[in-house]
DNA sequence: TAGGCCCTGGACAACGTTGTCAGGGGAATG
DNA sequence: CATTCCCCTGACAACGTTGTCCAGGGCCTA
């Protein structure tokens, strides 16, 4: 028997909803309940065992409860085995919350990205789990979207769950808000971009000077005229590429028209328009350096589509990069998460150093987009 | 003055690793420290000031500045301006554990999934954060790494954490552990795969019809031999796809030759074998279809390279995908993931309905390597 | 002017765990 | 047999917050 509304709906039928009969779910497109099982009774929601509870059926104290559940010594074999069958009936299961109110430490450290969808960052998120996880720690993460103030309200967030420690990849360009919270001794280490206005910890990869190869890549190959589509100018990768473009050039002894230089969204269509704008006009330019992954993803469609071959060299790699033959300017993600994190342990293992900026070296992997000459030559 | 170690490392030189004077620091491979700033003193790690401090400091009472903190109103604005002032001036925050301890609520919920390194978790997980967002929740993310102990075992620190709320991608096929969880009130959703021996949300994508119509649509293309290589035959991912592939071949009325299929681990080598051992002989497949992502780009690079083109369509969509010309049947991962979250959120808000399974469908993207007639065709 | 009501503020207990400390009982020793 | 020592166990306070409840004071009304 089909929900009224769902038979009515055209894109519903269309797409072949069914629902089984029973209680009507709101439905997304594309979206079919396939079964439904027995209603759940007897729940006593929100009542869980507490160690009391489980003290009381084992018939023991509080406090020998809590040396079995940590596994401390001092407990007899035998009054052990009477908390362990209480426990097991119980359903019994320590509430941490209590025990980090208690201890101080909650073995979690937070990390605050742009966007976990990113392919970058995923890669970085998980290799950041893995040292936290060899740490005993939980990663809580959260992504910042680019905007300064999520980014702020989302590490205080982290700040008052009383994380052991922070990641953070900074949106904004003054951390200033954090200065509380490091003095309270949460370790904080910044990645892929430097803090604001605060000294911490910082983890980079050297944008500039992968930039600077990159370009100079293209120079050796013989292009003379090279374009740059970049991120937005408030962010820091994005300038520090710009410079180490601008170095490469000057090192050649080349001019740099400004109209061959754009910094801005890594939107498609901006990116389009801005790489359109530089290849128009009496003196195209006849290779391109992207700024960013997402840029070259843009760059490489527009350009797959033109008569004339325009060389490309990208910043960070892509998947199946080397099948399309884009050369790129490598970083290591999960290195950099990596290194972050340990870091960070290393903080919290009472190691107390001076802040330091650290940079990871690129890597230029030449596939053939980069290699190419420039008409003529 | 470098570090004596790093010095006689030829590996460290090749990449030249500089340190500033100063504390020598362990450095991995390619990693520089450019910069160290001045020594952090006078800090008295972990002793943040309490709601009792700031009361002390404003000269309220406890509760008064709990009011404040909270925007409860009852609470003079002439009082709340001291109590702001004092908050502000000791660098007040408040600590979420006591708060967690006492309202029994946490604000966040747990997501449990294969791997946030692979492009398939990444925008599923932060869809998952966008709705949590929204509902004013953290997410704290874990990666099984496919590991049924792991998955547990993280599953049970969520607990033990009390999320509100639990997303599940299973990597093992009993859930009963969960059983207590579920009980005491943890909203459990499953993504992805079903769970076991457990009734609960699942939310999943049609990969028995997803598989279906892939090879179907590669029979179309007047194929007779197709190969199938797929995950390990514990997911039930895997499984389905496989038996998308035999109901497709048996609507065709084509026989399968046991040698054509493989489920496996998604290692290359492994996926290169299979392809191999399945492209050779006197009656070659003429056509593969690829489990999910990973055996797709491995599957890619290998068909690549062949004088004989062999058609391939593959399970999930792939950035770049489309530029290859590489035909998929795509699942939405964010849609996964929105959906999962927003029957989780349904459940926290106190809608108690039966739990369900739910199918999104798959969507077939003609791109060119699923449309490769056949040899002599 | 007296009574009552509302508004503000604070004292206190409770959330579930862990650290401290002290008591009791059994074994070993004089 | 008495004493000492050690091992096991449990009572109690404390972690920092919020919910409950009550007191005091100001203002309005009869």
């Amino acid at each position: 028997m089909l929900d009224a509304t769902a038979s009515h709906s055209p894109k519903a039928c269309a797409r072949n909803i069914r629902q089984v009969p029973g209680r009507a779910l709101p439905t997304t497109t594309g979206q079919r309940i396939v079964a439904e099982f027995a209603r759940r009774t007897d729940t006593r929601y929100g009542n869980r065992p507490t160690m009391k509870d489980v003290a009381a059926r084992a018939g023991v104290g509080l406090k020998t409860v809590s040396r079995v559940v940590n596994g401390e010594p001092g407990v007899t074999p035998d009054t052990e085995r009477r908390v362990q069958e209480a426990i097991e009936a119980l359903g019994f299961r320590r509430n941490d919350s209590a025990r980090v109110l208690r201890k101080g430490r909650t073995a979690s450290i937070g990390l605050v990205l742009e966007d976990l969808a990113d392919p970058f960052y995923g890669p970085l998120s998980r290799a950041v789990e893995e040292v936290a996880r060899a740490h005993g720690a939980l990663l809580i993460n959260g992504s910042s979207a680019e905007d300064p103030d999520r980014e702020q309200e989302l590490v205080l967030a982290l700040c008052a769950r009383r994380v052991d420690g922070l990641i953070v990849i900074p949106a904004g360009h003054d951390h200033r808000y954090l200065e509380p919270e490091i003095k309270a001794g949460v370790a904080t280490v910044f990645v892929d971009r430097p803090a604001g206005r605060i000294d911490a910890d910082v983890v980079l990869s050297d944008s500039f000077g992968g930039a600077r190869e990159g370009v100079a890549h293209l120079i050796a190959h013989g292009h003379r005229r090279i374009g740059f589509i970049g991120d937005q100018p408030r962010i820091h990768t994005a300038v520090e590429r710009l410079r180490g473009y601008r170095a490469a050039m000057e090192d050649a002894g080349l001019p740099v028209d400004e109209r061959w230089v754009s910094l801005g969204s890594t939107d498609p269509a901006r990116v389009t328009a801005a790489a359109e704008e530089m290849l128009s006009g009496p003196e195209p330019v006849t290779a391109v350096f992207a700024g960013n992954n997402r840029v070259t993803v843009t760059a490489v469609r527009l350009l797959a589509g033109r008569d004339v071959p325009v060389a490309l060299v990208g910043f960070d790699d892509i998947e199946l990069a080397d099948l399309l033959g884009i050369t790129v300017i490598a970083q290591d993600a999960a290195a950099l998460g990596r290194t972050a994190a340990e870091r960070l342990f290393r903080r919290l293992d009472g190691v107390s150093e001076a802040p330091a900026q650290v940079e990871l070296t690129t890597k230029l992997l030449a596939r053939g987009s980069g290699e190419v000459p420039p008409p003529g030559a």
